[in-house]
DNA sequence: CATGTTCTACGAATCAATTCGTACACAAAT
DNA sequence: ATTTGTGTACGAATTGATTCGTAGAACATG
């Protein structure tokens, strides 16, 4: 497997947005993208990234006195997951659940809305042919 | 305002959903339906009962020996302020993304994309009207 | 009414996440 | 060479969630 520790709290889910975001980056760089939006002290970000390293969420490149850090999982893979276990503990296992709640939620603009029903005519079609 | 405390933990959650599905049940009832999916004490269960209760949660009805409880919030009402969430968590703030992750990310049934297309159109009809 | 069963209440232990202080390494600038 | 700035490492305090043991109330049954 190539992911063997795929959990991630919500600090560490921002830190790896930032990640993905940003590309390999330093602890320093994190720190600043972080106190953007959050109060956050400058070890706690450190230690953060250094509990990560220990997970296999990020890896880093110590080669060089400044270390410089880099997701060590996909995105894609991790937000699916993510997705994946609020359809199964919140939506009962449906989708279309989910994405009903998603939509009806919020005010998306109708350019979006548009994006999405052609995403599904593919679907349809794709699965149709 | 009518919800001061709006937070759930997971645990907490898998609560809710018994109690948004059952109606008002004992913490026996829940405790029970808890098992079916995981190992659980019962102290465990209704110690969570009171501290959701003090968190305004849940309601109960004390007034016999054994007590029953009840949901006090509202599902969609919680399960929207979850999802938005984790639409600005996790997806920037986009919906769609979202969505497009949920749809791409496993075997929605052709009934189901049906109906959320006609979900779109709905939606399209009344916002330009 | 004595006994066993089922319940609530509650304190305390445990566990995980988060935060931060402090120590020490290194390098640049004076 | 000393000082100053910027880094990493790491232990420990804090906070929050979860788990469970134990005690006592309520009640049914013999």
């Amino acid at each position: 497997m190539m992911h063997p520790h795929i959990k991630a709290t919500e600090s560490e889910l921002e830190i790896l947005n930032i990640l993905w975001r940003e590309g390999p980056v330093t602890v320093r760089q994190v720190h600043e993208a972080l106190s953007a939006t959050k109060e956050a002290g400058y070890t706690t970000t450190l230690k953060l990234m250094q509990i990560m390293l220990e997970k296999n969420l990020v890896s880093r490149d110590a080669s060089r006195k400044v270390h410089v850090y880099t997701a060590a999982i996909d995105q894609g893979r991790m937000k699916g997951q993510i997705v994946q276990r609020m359809i199964d503990n919140v939506f009962s296992g449906s989708a279309m659940q989910l994405v009903m709640q998603a939509l009806g939620n919020q005010r998306t603009s109708p350019e979006e809305i548009e994006m999405i029903k052609q995403y599904l005519d593919e679907k349809q079609n794709i699965a149709g042919a």
